[in-house]
DNA sequence: TTGAAAGCGCTAACAA
DNA sequence: TTGTTAGCGCTTTCAA
């Protein structure tokens, strides 16, 4: 662009040298009067540092990348905006690409090279081999938010999903639940394996027998997708046989309480349910959700703190951290009493 | 990184000069042997061309930034999406940031100065003073999604809210309301100000009285600060006496089933809920939510080419486009027949 | 305290 | 077809 100032300009019109005005306007190792004479020039002028060229002389960027798989789902809503918040104290920009499939991911990821920022945040769902190739490859710092080999040599910030899942579970006993249905998303994902085996768990736990018709799994964590499933598997366990449901996140316990409501049948009256993630979908929800808390915003800032404290040489590059579950009951699974 | 080769590490493996290593691997003006010869060893090194460097030399990064009000609203979530499906069939890279009050639109604007970015999407609710004025010293090709005055220099997409509410009030009229309520967002935004326009507008056509006593405005266009303005409208009306709600988005209008619910009054049968932005909540709340498309995912895929049209200098930077907005009919306002 | 000069990694004139 | 050279805007040695 023509029209905007370098630093030479500056220099010139303040009648210094190029390195006069660097240092003047850095802050340090000029003049008094000579940093002010080139502080005015640069605000008469307008002047606005080249990010690039700052950034090729400095080698880096102050952005940040975080690829999510999904960005419609508010749960990364939630945990990027935490990101951002978090980065933003140090004043650093996020960028947020979203991919889903492995090769979308390990492509996303491989596309941020040597690039445009400092550091990379990854919330993979599927991270099998193609991805954890691409996360040896990449070029930055990264961190990753959901479950990696012990070996791994990035950061990772995970969630406890088995513990979320028994929690809502004991939570559905207490309530006098006998059985109790598993809308699960897809298997090969991380939180689709972990949150089925503490489900399977947590009813092995409290001495059910297992039943393989209580279980059943969506192709997507996405309403639509759960629909079918939820649908399955009120068609093959008899609507009337179950009366609890535990959903693998809060899109897909909105879509049971679609298909609870469409067949008559009342929540919490008649079947309790309970969501994950515990988005401001459960509290819009109506009957509002129970949901377990998998702490996605307190993910999402452990996540940039560690990326920053790596940037920084702070901290290991490697340290992986799991965050507690919490359970938030609502109407979903609470009898009703007023109004 | 030391442990990024360069292209000067690519042409010394390959015998070449840099200027010979750069042709080869562009693409252009260098002899097939050598070409491949380049190629080989720079796939051998690992070599990842330095984004920054390339951006120094050609002016651009090709990174477009966003700035929406609220990124945890579905309507903007949905309209990042469809911007950045449009940027990335032009490879490039989508930046999103969250800032709402005119001062943090305005420094956000500010902050994207010559820097990282070859353009600049913008969303601002407030285009006051200070954002206008932030957006005439934008350093890069600017297109903003909402309004602004007709002598703006930017490109601007825009919604037709007030032709929206006069489809949800037509709507409503049609399936046989009297009283229509509105709920709308906070006043001094732009779609605040225009939907109310509309509302008034369209009950004015119908040949209704205007009844202040029916209109009712928000904190924010959220779910949260919806919730005590419903709660006074109904008090205020005497619940009884509204037979339709009219909210200026669907956050706003899922409170209003909430507010209804919690009161005992049925949607749809003791009064009609029209939302607006057709996000993916009016499908899953319960009942699903009749609702008017303003055209979110049009207004951000226009945006998109309209900048990447301003960057490539085939087209006026100021062009002006209105989306027609389209109404959804859904459950909220339908008779029951089935189930 | 200041200036001259080198260089970050790359592309593109201009010569050869 | 290839190499040499300059330069994008900035920071930072090294001298003065």
């Amino acid at each position: 662009m023509a029209g905007t100032p370098t630093i030479a300009a500056v220099a010139r019109h303040a009648g210094v040298s190029v390195a006069t005005a660097s240092r003047a306007l850095h802050g340090q190792g000029a003049s008094p009067a000579t940093a002010d004479r080139v502080r005015l020039v640069a605000q008469e002028l307008g002047y606005r540092p080249n990010a690039v060229a700052r950034a090729l002389q400095s080698g880096r960027t102050g952005q940040i990348a975080m690829i999510v798989p999904d960005a419609a789902n508010p749960v990364y809503a939630r945990m990027t905006s935490a990101v951002q918040h978090e980065l933003a104290a140090d004043d650093r920009q996020l960028l947020v690409a979203q991919a889903q499939e492995a090769s979308a991911v390990a492509a996303a990821i491989q596309r941020f090279g040597p690039q445009l920022i400092d550091g990379l945040i990854v919330v993979p769902l599927r991270p099998g081999p193609q991805v954890l190739d691409a996360l040896d490859r990449a070029s930055v710092p990264t961190v990753v938010i959901g479950s990696l080999p012990e070996s791994a040599r990035q950061g990772v910030v995970r969630a406890d999903s088995r513990a979320g899942v028994r929690l809502a579970i004991d939570h559905l006993l207490e309530r006098g639940a006998h059985r109790i249905g598993f809308v699960n998303g897809p298997v090969d994902t991380t939180p689709g394996r972990l949150r089925l085996e503490g489900y399977r768990e947590a009813i092995a736990g409290a001495g059910l027998e297992h039943d393989p018709s209580l279980e059943v799994a969506a192709d997507d964590f996405t309403y639509a997708a759960a629909m079918p499933a939820v649908r399955a598997l009120l068609d093959r366990a008899g609507a009337t046989a179950i009366d609890a449901i535990v959903a693998a996140n809060d899109l897909i316990a909105v879509a049971a309480l679609r298909a609870l409501a469409d067949r008559g049948i009342d929540v919490p009256g008649d079947c309790l349910v309970v969501g994950m993630d515990d988005t401001e979908l459960a509290q819009i929800a109506i009957p509002s959700l129970t949901s377990v808390d998998l702490g996605a915003a307190a993910r999402g800032t452990l996540a940039a703190a560690q990326l920053l404290a790596v940037l920084r040489g702070d901290a290991e590059a490697t340290e992986h951290t799991t965050v507690e579950p919490a359970l938030v009951v609502r109407e979903s699974t609470t009898r009703r009493e007023r109004r």
